[in-house]
DNA sequence: TTGTAGGCGTTATCAT
DNA sequence: ATGATAACGCCTACAA
């Protein structure tokens, strides 16, 4: 690998001048300009962004921690927050936590060592004490870390209240509730959004937990068959609704004309499962969008006018509903 | 942030004795070297991994290309392959291709920079010049980009063999194989096995290619219904299996009764899909564990005894084919 | 407009 | 067993 000195050799001038052409900063006569240039073409040269980064103590790399990528929701995610970062000349190193605190603290300590400029967290993370005194610019999706940590996450209340008036309005009297992991903010918001909503139609729910990665068919199975009576059924994920409808379907109920059932997240194949399922769907392009924009602003020390910020839900309404 | 002299400030030693004690190389007195413990734990010391990468000319980064995250076969892959790297100590870098060369040229670029140690490839690239005189160790997934570089991937041949002698051998007769990008090696592999098993048994098949990101529902519809004495199909993955089943049962043929579908991958939403997918499954996690130790030992210099390695793959009888 | 030189934080070689 | 010091590749005062 070439390096600076070898391009000044070359053009017979000083590293200085081959930095200054590189960064395009200072002053440099175009004659010389172009024979750096010139020699830069020949020799292949590719600053190394490792001294670079040694010296402006700044890596452009932003870290990402995801609890797992299994996920569609969070595969899609990954995908929009890579392309926006490559738009602002950053590059994501990826850390899969697998919801394991030991690993998150393991990572942090990696973005420390790489200078890590930023750090999206997509992680289900309920512990504070590792970031606070980090000093490097966070966000936080979908998560409140705390009030001083930036966040973007969607409306999850509304996705809740669409969820439960969808329900109410088509009749539904007996209603369950399956969500992801209750102590998640998430998760808490949607349950009171679809509370508060069903409540005002004189209507309660049922509720039951799950794991968001990999929720358990055993307990969904069982979940279902001790509430034969149920008409509307609200899933805090497409994949726990799809899981749900199998039930159903295992119990010759029909959907959705005995039971009408809602997902949450509007991944791709919510609109290929049979039947196509009604959703509430997270806009995560905005989200993604505004994470890195954000965190950018952060790492540029831009004052931010809003810490946290809520992205709009919208119910779509497929198969597994009825027409009201 | 800390640096190596603080502690050696602090310790009342020279930075070179805590440069020992932090890795562990050379003597070091049991007493000074609690004193350097003692210090490094005071003042929160995380050594700085660039200014380390810098010297050592390599940065226990991994660079891994994948051409989009937003189908499951990847982001599985991804997660694996993060699961392993980071048991030897290496982090990755992701970059998305979005089947872009363009792209995946600037990444090239971006992963000398940062003196990437060594590069996973999952894209989809015909083009070999760029990585054949980079000088960094590579491994490529699903894909042989020429001899010289190492590769792992699926049984795609024999992938195609299964799938169509349980067609065959189930009475299918007039066959479709819903292809993927013809061009990709992993495509033309399972063709030939595909159309090589169903001519023993004296039969053959109609083809129609499409896109593995997100495959055209209106072509797949077009096709289904220009063949509707099709009585077997082959997808070549599990998400163009599932749009299949949704063009059949809108033309009122019932899967497996009048067609059977196979389709490939077996992600895990294709025992959750109903009808439950029969597809020919990919070991990914085989794939991403032997891509990764094969990288570190390129890294480490070792000499491969076999450079291209293939894993198997199986057929999973479900809901969607007739048992024999 | 260009060059010199010091420093970013680390490791490794050579003395002591 | 420990300490100076040069180097890794780059950037930026400062000097010329």
């Amino acid at each position: 690998m070439a390096t600076i000195k070898d391009v000044a050799k070359k053009a017979h001038v000083s590293v200085a001048t081959v930095s200054r052409v590189i960064n395009n900063k200072g002053y440099v006569n175009d004659e010389t300009k172009t024979l750096v240039l010139n020699a830069i073409e020949e020799l292949q040269y590719v600053p190394n962004e490792l001294a670079r980064s040694l010296f402006k103590k700044q890596s452009r790399i932003i870290g990402v921690i995801v609890p797992h990528m299994t996920s569609y929701y969070f595969a899609e995610l990954l995908e929009i927050i890579e392309n926006y970062t490559i738009e602002y000349d950053y590059h994501i190193m990826v850390c899969n936590s697998q919801d394991d605190e030991a690993r998150e603290t393991k990572f942090i300590r990696v973005f420390q060592q790489y200078s890590i400029d930023g750090i999206i967290i997509i992680a289900n993370t309920t512990r504070i004490g590792d970031y606070q005194n980090l000093n490097i610019p966070i966000i936080t999706i979908d998560h409140k870390l705390s009030d001083q940590i930036p966040s973007v996450s969607s409306n999850n209340l509304n996705g809740g209240k669409l969820a439960a008036e969808k329900l109410a309005s088509t009749g539904c009297k007996n209603i369950l509730h399956l969500r992801g992991p209750s102590p998640l903010i998430t998760v808490q918001a949607r349950s009171k959004g679809f509370e508060q909503q069903l409540a005002k139609h004189g209507l309660a729910c049922r509720r039951f937990d799950l794991e968001f990665k990999s929720p358990s068919k055993d307990y969904i199975q069982n979940f279902i068959d001790k509430n034969p009576d149920a008409d509307g059924i609200f899933c805090d994920s497409d994949l726990i609704a799809m899981h749900v409808i199998q039930c159903l379907k295992h119990n010759n109920k029909s959907v959705p004309e005995d039971v009408q059932v809602i997902g949450f997240d509007n991944i791709e194949l919510a609109s290929i499962f049979s039947p196509k399922l009604t959703t509430i769907a997270q806009d995560k392009h905005t989200i993604g969008k505004y994470a890195v924009e954000t965190l950018v602003k952060l790492i540029a020390k831009t004052e931010l006018t809003q810490k946290h910020h809520q992205v709009d839900v919208a119910l779509i309404e497929r198969e597994t509903t009825r027409a009201n």
